[in-house]
DNA sequence: ACAAAAAATTTCCTATAGTATATTTTTTGT
DNA sequence: ACAAAAAATATACTATAGGAAATTTTTTGT
């Protein structure tokens, strides 16, 4: 396992540096073709694009279409994704305790919140995991914007929640999305449409 | 009408020959911003794309150039490979704070069990999120026991799961329990029961 | 260094991507 | 069930992508 860890990392350093830049074409397509050692009329072929607009493409003096680079992918063997991609990316990490069924959980009003807390009756633990229904509609329902140091992971079980915070726009979450952020800035939620919505969220404490 | 529409598919049958892909971005375009609730002139604003351009895009009447793509994938806020590599597509990062949407969250297969990191581009959390399909039926299929010194909440979004431990008896959890353990004695999770079991966890790192 | 050949770029053209607006279709409220 | 509003699609147009061939630049052999 730490083995693994160190592999993957020594790998993505040595890959992400040799793999120049982000989100040119241009230069990737120039770059992949001069390393196969292909002529514009070489790639041409391959791709069934003209050598002239691939020598566009290539300059930048020519924004392909989608359907050009499945082309292009075509004819370099690869697909779309490796090919607009650097190749760097992909993150890693990959092991008492207290349970609450899905019925239960331990009330907890508050403002414009109906709350549980989950498995409550543990103390002492690093991650307060919280269900809460959504019940405001509008931000003046609020009297105070709430305030901590802490981290909160969020996800919505069903409904749709609008997340307010005094340094971002507002957004938007559906069933199933889910949101990461520090609460050091002042945040509320509320709810958005028919059905009622919930949130089941987890903050450091 | 019908004259149109024909002439039309003729048009692009003649063009598309080799390209029209596998992956179609259309449909994963409307997907994307139905789960957003975003009607096309939202999408239109987000982007600077006009909705009939993206209406056509969405429909495959119309492959989008890479730039147009850039433009779209800014408004979803989220990069272009991740919005054409759709499954996994990836998400949101404005400063501290990070979305994930339902559809997305990057893999990342471990041993028994096919994870997604929730807001994983978001370094130095003290939570990491993870959403997992348990594949396992059997502790059989473990060949080590994982153990760490951190603290586990999760809750079961789908399915049955049975959490196995050294110390434990086999623990039954059902769609919508939760638990809260420390994962500094070894265990693994097992499903059970026809449908596919998700669990939506979060360690403490 | 020069001519010939090969590769890259430019030109000029046609096909299609993308826009603004009109029209049709769907949703919403009464 | 209907009218009004909102959303999606079609139309007519402009801007630009992409192709064939001409031109320029670079390479190669002598």
């Amino acid at each position: 396992m730490n083995v693994d860890l160190e592999d993957f990392q020594a790998n993505r350093r040595q890959v992400s540096v040799a793999s120049d830049q982000s989100d040119e074409i241009g230069p990737r397509l120039h770059h992949l073709r001069k390393g196969r050692g292909w002529t514009l009329q070489d790639a041409s072929k391959a791709s069934g694009i003209s050598a002239s607009a691939f020598s566009k493409i290539e300059r930048g003096e020519l924004s392909p279409t989608i359907s050009t680079i499945q082309r292009i992918a075509r004819g370099f063997d690869m697909d779309v994704v490796s090919l607009l991609s650097d190749p760097d990316a992909q993150p890693t990490l990959l092991g008492r305790r207290s349970v609450t069924r899905a019925s239960e959980g331990k009330p907890h009003l508050s403002g414009n919140c109906d709350n549980k807390l989950l498995c409550a009756e543990l103390k002492n633990k690093r991650m307060t995991p919280i269900k809460t229904r959504v019940v405001a509609r509008d931000v003046e329902e609020y009297d105070v914007w709430p305030k901590t140091d802490a981290e909160i992971f969020m996800t919505i079980l069903s409904g749709t929640v609008v997340v307010h915070s005094k340094i971002y726009e507002p957004l938007e979450l559906h069933e199933g999305d889910s949101m990461y952020y520090d609460a050091s800035a002042e945040h509320v939620w509320t709810r958005k449409g028919p059905e009622e919505a919930v949130v089941l969220w987890v903050l450091t404490s």
